[in-house]
DNA sequence: ACTTGCATTGAAACCGGTTTCAAGATAGGC
DNA sequence: GCCTATCTTGAAACCGGTTTCAATGCAAGT
């Protein structure tokens, strides 16, 4: 495919009589220029169709206007909500993102983090990921740098997160105030410091509460619909008692809940079901889902919005979302 | 934040004692260069931490190793699963995808590709959008271009697409098949291409099997959870017989599924139900919904490695997907 | 021994902008 | 009317690579 050879500033200071440099002038607004030649400039740019060159600019200015967005496994609900915030946080600052996909192995976000750094962006967004915090550290050395969804020790500042522990107790603690006390927990990604924490605030409602703590409710699984049916399957099959679930995320819940139904058993009438993310679909499922709403999007925009003001040096916050209480229809007051 | 000078080529031919140009072919294995050269070359490049500088290689290479991606709704299920194939499609060729967000409005969608081109991507992937042909035309004669989730003439071997008159077609079919007669149609946005051509199939099917059209039956939404909630409502107030919906995507057939239960219809006893898209979630609910499954994340694949090809002017073909009937729980036989 | 051909290599031009520097022009101050 | 401060402006250097071009060296061909 042959580039057709785009017009170039030198082409509108030819046309407009003037230098190249004051094409440049005139484009950035940076010192001022004769009315005159302005337009005139102005004037040439139009009439050629005159789109300029990011990449010369990058080059010559330094600055790519371009952000690296690093994120973990496009097409998953959170995620993409988290990457929806940032284009909109990003509207209008003339910053574009560049969105690469980590899969939440080191490797790959390493790899990708050098792809981005070779390509020169101005900051870097990273979403999640098991990227150490020592090589995190250096980083941050030679490039503005936010992470979201992730809780790093000495990142004050240049971290937005969400409190899993307080949303793991909020969760349980509904639950309990609504008389349950045999709660299944579907844990997620053992690894994964969520799903470590969501299990701390868990537990910390129960001891809370003087209920105990009993492991035969623990369901060791990951983020996936399957493994919500592979969790109530197995509690069934080893004839678990519980009243209630608290699920790894939305869409464990859907899972725990098509299990629970091929089993017999109502939610919330025989089993109440609790969630995590309030992903779209909760809203519309059958019960709609309790679920702890995380603000993905906002966060997304927040982070974004704080980045292009750390680049620039200016002063901003980041303030500590909540994770919500979504009350719908999958709890019920244990009779 | 200030960007700790990198090191160049420059850097790394002072190093190994040779000259920028020797450097340079080393890196692109471009002409021969004498072994110890190049070994000498290769270990400066790993003492001095190398990472060579993607904009000036742009520049002066012609090339940006960067492929613009438009999309539309980022943090909507099907094109993020278009997007992830996207990813998993150049995933090993050296490009790297820029995603911008059309939002389906002509002005951004317009401007985006402005922003994509002043970044002198090498190849542009537009996923579904509102961008007219003539536009497209003339864009296709300066880049090289591929369409997905389109159907655009003139455009045989760059645009891969479904056919959508043949899966509404297949869907209403279906539902026939299982004795239904009275089946509403839940229309997506009315502009939207993909929803007038799933509602001439489903028209094309009525008029075979001799079912009369009721215009009552077609309820126009758009593609929210919301929207199916609204049109069952509706549907009900009016007093319209039913026992049997398509629903414009999951999403709908989601709030469909629920206002049905709202009036104490069970699915699919009562009311049968297809979808379309058949997303992560829709095989998770309760019940498993039966829809048509859209290859979201293989056609982004395709379209990603054949847009490589293009650029490399190399031969591809891209094959028409079929959406395919996704058989589960939510459709019953009339009794 | 002399020409020819190919492999190697560095110097320099180039990609399309930004930015520094110095010069010319204009205007204000006395 | 002269000097200085400010505004305009173009030439040229620069950003960090790629690529062309010409030169050098060396082995093969005759």
């Amino acid at each position: 495919m042959q580039q057709r050879s785009e017009t170039t500033i030198q082409d509108i200071a030819d046309h407009a009589h003037v230098s190249k440099s004051t094409v440049s002038r005139v484009m950035n607004n940076s010192t001022s220029v004769n009315e005159d030649k302005r337009t005139a400039v102005l004037e040439a740019m139009k009439t050629l169709g005159f789109e300029p060159n990011l990449v010369a600019r990058s080059l010559a200015g330094g600055r790519s206007m371009t952000l690296g967005v690093l994120t973990q496994n496009i097409g998953s609900p959170f995620y993409d909500s988290l990457a929806q915030g940032v284009i909109r946080g990003l509207a209008g600052t003339g910053y574009s993102p560049i969105f690469v996909d980590g899969q939440w192995q080191q490797s790959t976000e390493t790899e990708s983090i050098r792809t981005l750094i070779g390509r020169r962006v101005d900051g870097l967004l990273l979403i999640g990921g098991d990227v150490p915090v020592e090589q995190l550290n250096e980083l941050r050395q030679r490039l503005a740098t936010i992470v979201v969804a992730r809780d790093l020790v000495g990142w004050q500042n240049q971290c937005i997160h969400v409190d899993n522990v307080q949303a793991g107790y909020e969760a349980t603690k509904h639950l309990i105030d609504f008389g349950h006390q045999r709660i299944a927990l579907l844990r997620g990604i053992k690894e994964h410091p969520d799903a470590t924490q969501r299990f701390e605030g868990y537990a910390k409602a129960l001891t809370e509460a003087g209920i105990e703590f009993d492991s035969d409710l623990i369901f060791q699984g990951d983020f996936s619909g399957q493994s919500g049916v592979m969790a109530v399957n197995s509690l069934i099959a080893r004839g678990t008692h519980f009243t209630a679930i608290f699920a790894a995320n939305d869409m464990v819940a859907f899972g725990a809940r098509l299990a629970l139904s091929r089993h017999g058993l109502r939610v919330p009438d025989d089993v109440s079901l609790v969630g995590f993310d309030d992903q779209a679909e909760s809203a519309f499922a059958t019960p709609p889902l309790t679920t702890m709403r995380q603000p993905a999007v906002e966060m997304g925009t927040a982070a974004a919005k704080a980045l292009v003001k750390l680049i620039h040096n200016e002063p901003y916050e980041l303030v500590c979302l909540p994770v919500e209480l979504q009350m719908r229809e999958s709890v019920a007051r244990l009779r």
